[in-house]
DNA sequence: GAATAAAGTTAACCATGCTTAATATCCGGT
DNA sequence: ACCGGATATTAAGCATGGTTAACTTTATTC
């Protein structure tokens, strides 16, 4: 196992390069339910129009004639004054992506990691659109494998049970192969398990 | 398995709900930065002045001061004019929880996932502040587990890249677990495998 | 104990992504 | 053919998170 707490330093330099990456994705979050919601109207009803898409996503039509330029500006969309609004490919494979993106989160969050379901969508859907497709792709053999009927998958998903239940009790074992010298997850990477459960703080 | 196509399905109605509360999450990302600047900073030498954040995160000074103002009206630092940069209690708890989900993420992309490493630095920077603390946690657990010498882990770690390898020649296989009826990953998720390897769009 | 350099703040501006209110366009009924 | 209602757009405003330029405060040096 990696060492956790070397890697626990302080944000390191290239840190700050990824941090200004955020504002240049692809796709912003809002975008990315615009893309979205074009293509499930186009597939529901055969048209997309202002209308139709702000009714979908709750904002005004307004706020949707000025998304649809920017789309439009960087080549996702077609829109032309009143009328419908097309997918272009480009919009169109990202709009599917990011559907894509969501499907394996939520799918790996509730089955592997096996999170309450509202938590599994919320979470699946605020990083839906910026996880790279590296991960993605693995993210979705995890899935796929954990849950396949290979023996190691089997076994492994009893022993993940297990330990999850015996982990949540927080009492040091000396028999648990992830508790440490008699110190448990809590234990054995202190002031980083303890960070998650404080709940929201605001 | 659960039944990954059914949830292919378009965005559902709740999916608008959980959009629209990306802009009211605790921390945005600028912020989650800015707050880790501050801990890294007092821990490095001592103090956070206006002026060491703005090299550390490579923004002007005057933004720094702006932001500084949003942090305070949160209650997450204090500043006095022309002062030090203290974190309050909430802030720095803030900052710590950051510090580990994107600590956690990178031990999980590196050595669960196994994607390249500055991948897996992005990755986990671009999420760090949106994954919730339930999926955190469980994130922890799934990757203390299998980087664990649980002979359960240990087979599934070996199981795993095996499968990764054999999947990765996208040759449908009826002796595969995951490949159901000779259709390997790509061919049994029509449509899902093949929007996350066309790469970047722009 | 000034003069000046360094550090910090304010002011004005820009882009994004929303809002409401007012205006413009399109389309069906008479 | 034209009028009203539905639909869509523009205009103006707001908050966030940046920028540069100008100004103020603090610190240092002689």
């Amino acid at each position: 196992m990696v060492n956790f707490i070397q890697h626990a330093a302080n944000q390191p330099r290239w840190a700050v390069e990824i941090w200004k990456r955020f504002n240049d994705k692809e796709l912003t979050h809002s975008m990315a339910h615009y893309l979205q919601a074009v293509a499930g109207l186009k597939q529901d009803k055969g048209h997309a129009r202002v209308g139709d898409i702000a009714d979908r996503l709750g904002v005004s039509k307004s706020g949707v004639t000025s998304m649809l330029r920017s789309l439009s500006a960087r080549g996702l969309v077609t829109h032309e004054p009143y009328g419908c609004v097309e997918l272009t490919d480009a919009g169109r494979r990202l709009a599917r992506r990011t559907e894509s993106n969501r499907h394996v989160l939520t799918m790996f969050f509730t089955s592997i990691l096996r999170v309450p379901q509202e938590v599994a969508y919320e979470d699946a859907c605020m990083i839906e659109h910026l996880v790279g497709p590296e991960s993605m792709i693995q993210f979705l053999r995890l899935t796929a494998f954990i849950g396949s009927d290979d023996p190691a998958a089997e076994r492994f998903r009893t022993a993940f049970r297990e330990y999850q239940h015996h982990c949540a009790g927080k009492e040091a074992d000396r028999e648990c192969p992830v508790c440490k010298e008699g110190r448990c997850l809590a234990e054995t990477f202190p002031g980083l398990v303890g960070t998650f459960d404080e709940g929201p703080l605001k």
